[in-house]
DNA sequence: ATATATGCAAAGACTTTGCTATCGA
DNA sequence: TCGATAGCAAAGTCTTTGCATATAT
């Protein structure tokens, strides 16, 4: 999608991949950089930013782009779909395959785009939430 | 969604509600500033959005939280998708009924989640993208 | 009358970037 | 070796907020 990058292999490179592999959830940056931070206490938020951008340009991470804000960063490549908590923002896989959009190609022919990609999310209540009695949206 | 908001109809709201409805783009908050400015040249960004959060939260207006960063508005209620170009940033209205997520309400069952809505964006690049030959993603 | 909203400006949250020293291939 | 990268800090972008004044109902 973008240029054929040959990654140099840093120390920090190596720990942000190994931090957010072990990590299940989809970490944010500030997340990711406490992560490193333990095992590289000079690293700058700035190398995790940049690298985190490096990476899910060269296809070794995901950057989910979800709505609202902050971006999330994942370890597992290949598509597959998100819910998000409207409450604590909590964000978690869907498992099963994606719908292939046969259905949506005319209507996107339609725009004249030339269609990229297609993102499915999905919003919710998490258990937790839900169990707190927290209903309104707050992240 | 929210509490029951009973608005007071200022002049500052209804510019805004005008300028949004006059629009069939998907302008971000500072774009709707800048049309509002030009009939009350007095007014702050701060109430643009403040009232844009309200509106939307009211359901008079939509709020487009699409990946990345800025927020967008629109002025048509009802679900509708879109598609934005990936390389300038433009929000288009896709035409057509929503697919009924049957398929998916089993996948989300089994996150323990409370669905509450479901959501697709579709990346593209546009016409006047695709012609001017510009095919990475900038924005 | 009075609860709400405004304008202004400052602060906030998140992310990017310029610079120089350092490091990996 | 030497271009890519790190650390640091400052700047940037978008959005929210505190406060005194003005306004809609």
């Amino acid at each position: 999608m973008m240029e054929p990058y040959k990654i140099r292999m840093t120390r920090q490179r190596q720990v942000i991949l190994e931090e957010l592999a072990r990590l299940h959830t989809h970490p944010t940056a500030d997340e990711i950089y406490g992560r490193v931070r333990m095992r590289l206490p000079r690293v700058s938020l700035g190398t995790v930013y940049r690298n985190l951008e490096l990476l899910s340009r060269s296809g070794m991470i995901g950057k989910i782009e979800i709505a609202g804000r902050q971006m999330h960063f994942d370890s597992e490549r290949g598509a597959h779909r998100h819910i998000r908590c409207i409450r604590c923002g909590r964000i978690e896989d869907i498992p099963g395959e994606q719908v292939p959009p046969e259905c949506d190609r005319d209507a996107i022919r339609a725009t004249g785009y030339t269609l990229i990609e297609r993102r499915v999310e999905f919003l919710g209540i998490c258990p937790a939430c839900r169990r707190a009695g927290r209903n309104e949206p707050d992240a």
